[in-house]
DNA sequence: CGGCATTTTGACCTCGTTCAACAACTGTGG
DNA sequence: CCACAGTTGTTGAACGAGGTCAAAATGCCG
């Protein structure tokens, strides 16, 4: 399971990277991200392997160094919930690290892909001796909070069509777009678990909205924003 | 706007109290706590007052003191979501304090409420000088972090009666419950809304709860829970 | 008491799920 | 490089959950 820890050179470049990469730490200066870089170690996972799961005991903060990780819940009725995919520089592991002792989500390598885990106790030590990371770990959390409580109000007020146009405006936003081709970064199916729906519905939304003259599917995965404006107010 | 803050005893009391009193403070020392109390201010709203608005710079954390609050979101479309209710203890505003400059959520008291208020940089203040009040925020975040994906999932992939009936077991778990009867912490109405369907659905949900004999409506907001069990396998 | 908001009930209709069959894509080993 | 198997995506038809609209009933507060 633990690998590259005391490999090579180029493992110990990528670890120091994985730290200085991250938005909570990169502001720091030279001397504290090399005492922080000092007490991470670095775990390689497999396609598909579970990187935690719900009810694991919480002990580290985990950072994506290289690959993609998908984080998802099982609701009570045992469906699951695609919650968020992680790219390099995002983080996860801290709902347990500062409340619950266990996790909530599971957590799976999507492809293979190496993580930087901080202890919690390091992290708790750290976290009290330069303040500043907790503000940027604040922040982090605010933004995620906004976001997980904004996708809330879209399932509980809008209709699967508009999720999915919201879907496709927001994703867009974030792409450095000059363009208006985009690129789904899951699989239909992953984007039916997350926008609550099925895989089916998921089909026919997509050619209904191509059929209105909103989008053009190039590809599974490739598609053209024909009109914006059209899609903000499906 | 500004009230009680120099008023008359039983005010400051009341005010000390109101710091003293949140889950994120009450861990400092009495000298500690003195200080951010000669920070905050206190201010009183009317029933259906807006205490912030979606748009709204944000300057301070807002702590409940005294009353009831209504947190809620209009989505894209225009339709409100009530996210929380926030109780004495409870605080909110943080979403702009730590991220963005304006808040994305209505905030309006349910009834007379009064707030104690932390301007935003005294508060950043604080939070470099004693980092454990950090972690506490923190670990509130991680929380409502949690129960929002929590909610989230539960759009996704459960029915309403679902929804309604985890609602009710989550409500009772919440009570100090050596009972087996609940009181509606708001209006049907509200439910819906915070539920994430109609008034309408909501009653028609009510009654087939009680005919299958799990639940036993005794007034409009007291509910009587005859069958937990069953109610966790609607 | 009177007015207003909330809650309930009924009838209807829409949206989205489900199930089943098929098509397209991806990766693996021969 | 092709064949095959396992996913993933698409399409059709039927059903059902829940939304909508209208109207009546109940409860609340001045």
């Amino acid at each position: 399971m633990k690998k590259d820890t005391t490999h090579h050179d180029h493992s110990v470049e990528s670890h120091k990277a994985c730290v200085s990469l991250v938005p909570i730490f990169n502001h720091l200066e030279d001397g504290q991200l090399d005492e922080i870089m000092g007490t991470t170690h670095s775990v390689s996972y497999q396609k598909h392997e579970l990187i935690y799961h719900a009810g694991d005991e919480s002990n580290a903060l985990y950072i994506v160094n290289k690959g993609k990780v998908r984080i998802y819940r099982l609701s009570e009725s045992g469906k699951e919930q695609l919650v968020r995919i992680l790219n390099p520089g995002d983080f996860t592991g801290e709902m347990a690290l500062f409340s619950e002792s266990t996790h909530e989500t599971y957590a799976e390598a999507m492809v293979n892909t190496k993580i930087c885990m901080i202890n919690r106790l390091d992290l708790q030590e750290f976290l009290m001796k330069y303040p500043s990371i907790s503000l940027k770990i604040l922040a982090e959390f605010s933004h995620r909070l906004d976001a997980s409580e904004k996708q809330s109000s879209r399932f509980a007020t809008e209709k699967v069509d508009t999720r999915i146009a919201l879907f496709l405006v927001d994703y867009l936003d974030k792409e450095i777009s000059g363009t208006d081709e985009l690129t789904l970064p899951m699989s239909k199916k992953d984007l039916a678990s997350y926008l609550g729906t099925t895989p089916e519905t998921i089909s026919r939304k997509f050619n209904e909205l191509e059929d209105r003259g909103y989008i053009k599917q190039l590809t599974h995965k490739q598609i053209r924003i024909v009109d914006l404006d059209g899609l903000l107010f499906v």
